[in-house]
DNA sequence: GTCTATATTAGGATAGAC
DNA sequence: GTCTATCCTAATATAGAC
């Protein structure tokens, strides 16, 4: 209904899943179980299929998170780089940067959820660290940017400030649920309105 | 310095811990890695000592998060409760939990983190769990309150609005370190102008 | 309070048939 | 694309001596 875009002619009988299938439910039960809490034999009942079968999808079980870690941040990114692209000054660029977080995250929760719980425990994981403090400094930067402009009041440090506004959108991830009562762009209105406006009457 | 309540004659030698020792070193090393990343031998190699060791302080590796949890589940209440004696009215019941739970977060940072990344995969686990939405529950219906009073907007939904506030408390422990740059109290006082009053000049 | 075994189970991963 | 069988390692936990 939402998403087969795959040329993938539409699999029938119990057994026979492809890549995207088995990445949906792995990703969905490492968010509901924690990584490292997810066995491969896990997937594999969840899905119906022995470990062996997995191992035909993808050579390891980092390998899956590898994919989904990198669908996330390239989302985070893309959202980046739109807001910079579409605006000249910093105060329009963070705007922009808000709403278009709130919309990665909501469109593909599972996957930043995975994104944010990542310690650092492999190589995969390390990586994908790495990528993300990259994209946090450039957000920095650009609130920096907003506060000299005098969007962002002159009493709050620039760097609290950054991990305070991305500390309300990241949380989204754990309670906001696709297809639930709260609608997405209502949702960025909300954020946009809390972290700037503040939520006092 | 800070905690030495129990009367126990400070240890020497290299080896010989006493279970609080051993708490504060696990919770540490929980939260670096993950609970489940975390094994019983990482936690003795950690601490110098054998596996067997640890089975004398602890009956079990849960038995650990178990006392953990506890003490960040028993800080939060005391500041909700602390909240509500404290004042009449919703809104300054807010203001002064927003405080307190800021409070709560830095004195107790590494034990709340654990409790935020519960994921209800043992009995323990799911044991905290409920006592952490029963928490949430008792926050919510302040800030309905609140809402009535007229002190938050009311263009918002309470629950949305109660998740957006304690969203960006609870990221605190993401970042914060004691005896970092960032002062305790001062940040409680950013976060209270941050969720109310707005991050914009 | 710690140590040297050791029991036992579960985990990730591979080989090769269907 | 999945299965059975299997390897190997690491994990939690226990027994009993020092």
């Amino acid at each position: 209904m939402t998403a087969e875009d795959t040329a993938a002619p539409a699999r029938r009988g119990r057994p026979g899943y492809d890549r995207q299938q088995v990445l949906e439910v792995a990703v969905r039960l490492f968010n509901e179980q924690g990584y490292d809490a997810t066995s491969v034999s896990d997937l594999a009942g969840e899905l119906g299929v022995t470990k062996s079968a997995l191992y035909h999808h993808f050579d390891s079980k980092s390998a899956i998170l590898e994919v989904a870690l990198d669908d996330a941040l390239s989302g985070l990114e893309s959202a980046l780089d739109d807001a910079v692209r579409s605006h000249s000054d910093a105060s329009a660029q963070l705007r922009a940067l808000v709403r278009g977080a709130v919309g990665v995250l909501t469109a593909r929760q599972s996957r930043v959820t995975l994104l944010l719980r990542v310690r650092g425990n492999s190589d995969v994981e390390q990586s994908a660290l790495r990528r993300r403090r990259e994209f946090d400094q450039r957000v920095a930067a650009i609130v920096r940017a907003a506060q000299a402009e005098g969007m962002i009041r002159a009493d709050i440090d620039a760097a609290v400030a950054t991990r305070l506004i991305f500390g309300m959108i990241n949380s989204l991830v754990e309670w906001y649920r696709p297809g639930g009562p709260v609608d997405p762009d209502e949702l960025a209105d909300d954020v946009l309105r809390a972290t700037f406006d503040g939520l006092q009457a």
